[in-house]
DNA sequence: ATGGTACCGTACCGTACGGTACTGTTGAAA
DNA sequence: TTTCAACAGTACCGTACGGTACGGTACCAT
């Protein structure tokens, strides 16, 4: 429950080190218990009083908020400097993204953090839906979308609307998984699953999106990637 | 404590017509404050005693189980009579199936019993987690297989295992919606959006399972399909 | 009529938890 | 050494809610 806890204090810190060693005991405390965890729960574990976690975060929900804050500044990962991008180099990222997103996705944190976001999505008490939304699906949509650009532009591959492609190359990599151990469905994931797994979703989507410069020949004519390009439903 | 004792019978109702009033109810409110929801105000809503409540469901947890329970059993819809398989009635059918699943997801009882049953999970407390997915996605995956598998016997399609098939598809066909929504993004989900949606993943899954058989000519030489066939994975 | 059953409405109880106040204790600045 | 701020620990308060008990009523069956 301490580790990580040393990064090189780069800009604002918002977090004090003494206040991240609380959050860090939410976090496990929420991945244990859930949600429902109580004040006097988290104070004990981290060897705080509840008067300081109140003046810290205001409320509980503050305190969720900043947990989910917390965790979620923490995911940044991955820097996918597309030097030159040929077939391999954009294959390569795919795969990586695809394994950095079901790694996470399957996390104990990351499932106790969407359950949690969930359940007070249904209240409408707190927006911690909104943080996890715009930190988790929104981020790596953003920093995938140039990647698939770039593909494109190099004539890799070919689609119309980068959101649309990343949607599809989303749930090629998703599939059922997320729903499935939010859930609770015991559903081993392993690294090496992982590695199948991004690697066929890599595939199809490649497949699905053959460029016309590249090895393949067949150029555009390809009836899924032409369907639904209107670009509604973004929300 | 009371229900499930008297299984024999098929078309047993399991519910009465008042419980089923009050299982309504307890539905609407889920839908509308989301778990959290007091007993005393189902009672106060659905005009009845708390008494009754506890008679009849043993304690929330049976209230809440007996609501997914029935509102579970009422979704059952679609009937897949393959009679002839061409490549228009096997597209029709997944097109069908696709629009059925996207609707469900995104109506306002399933994102409730979804976000809740989430939400139990975590703390282990019930089984409505192992109850949405069994009556949810391994529902429509046991009925959508033979589907599939018939296509593939008239050479329609191609692939080596119907399961892994079937989450690519519900993959395609799921994307990022069912995530968004329990996280309470504003995602307008419309019948024209949906139609387009299924459309779209019917036509990439075809496009990466195409078959020996029909019109198109290239056989089974397709990476997106032989890739993970090894039937792990599956819980 | 009489007893039994099923139910509504409501009062009640126990408890768990969010939030606050108070009392040390430490440690650093002055 | 004194002073002050931050904080741990704990006692306390109010309340909301799960669960129970009880009185009253309508509807049978005998």
């Amino acid at each position: 429950m301490n580790e990580a806890a040393k990064l090189p204090d780069i800009s604002a810190p918002e977090f004090s080190t003494r206040q991240r060693e609380v959050l860090d005991c939410a976090l496990e405390l929420l991945a244990q218990e859930g949600d429902g965890f109580s004040m006097a729960g988290l104070a004990r574990k981290a060897s705080c009083s509840k008067e300081t976690l109140y003046k810290w975060f205001g409320d509980r929900d503050g305190l969720l908020s900043a947990t989910v804050r917390w965790q979620a500044g923490r995911v940044r990962a991955g820097n996918w400097e597309r030097a030159r991008l040929d077939a391999q180099a954009l294959e390569q990222s795919l795969e990586a993204f695809a394994v950095n997103w079901l790694t996470v996705i399957s996390s104990r944190t990351s499932i106790a953090l969407n359950r949690v976001a969930i359940s007070h999505a249904g209240n409408g008490k707190s927006r911690l839906g909104e943080i996890v939304l715009a930190d988790g699906r929104f981020a790596i949509g953003e920093r995938l979308k140039p990647v698939l650009e770039a593909g494109r532009a190099a004539g890799l591959i070919s689609f119309e609307d980068s959101e649309t492609a990343f949607r599809t190359f989303f749930g090629l990599v998703g599939r059922d998984v997320q729903i499935r151990v939010l859930l609770g469905d015991r559903l081993e994931v392993t690294a090496q699953s992982i590695a199948r797994d991004a690697a066929r979703a890599t595939a199809q989507f490649m497949a699905l999106h053959k460029g016309h410069g590249a090895t393949t020949g067949n150029a555009k004519a390809n009836p899924a990637n032409q369907a639904n390009q209107s670009g509604q439903m973004e929300g």
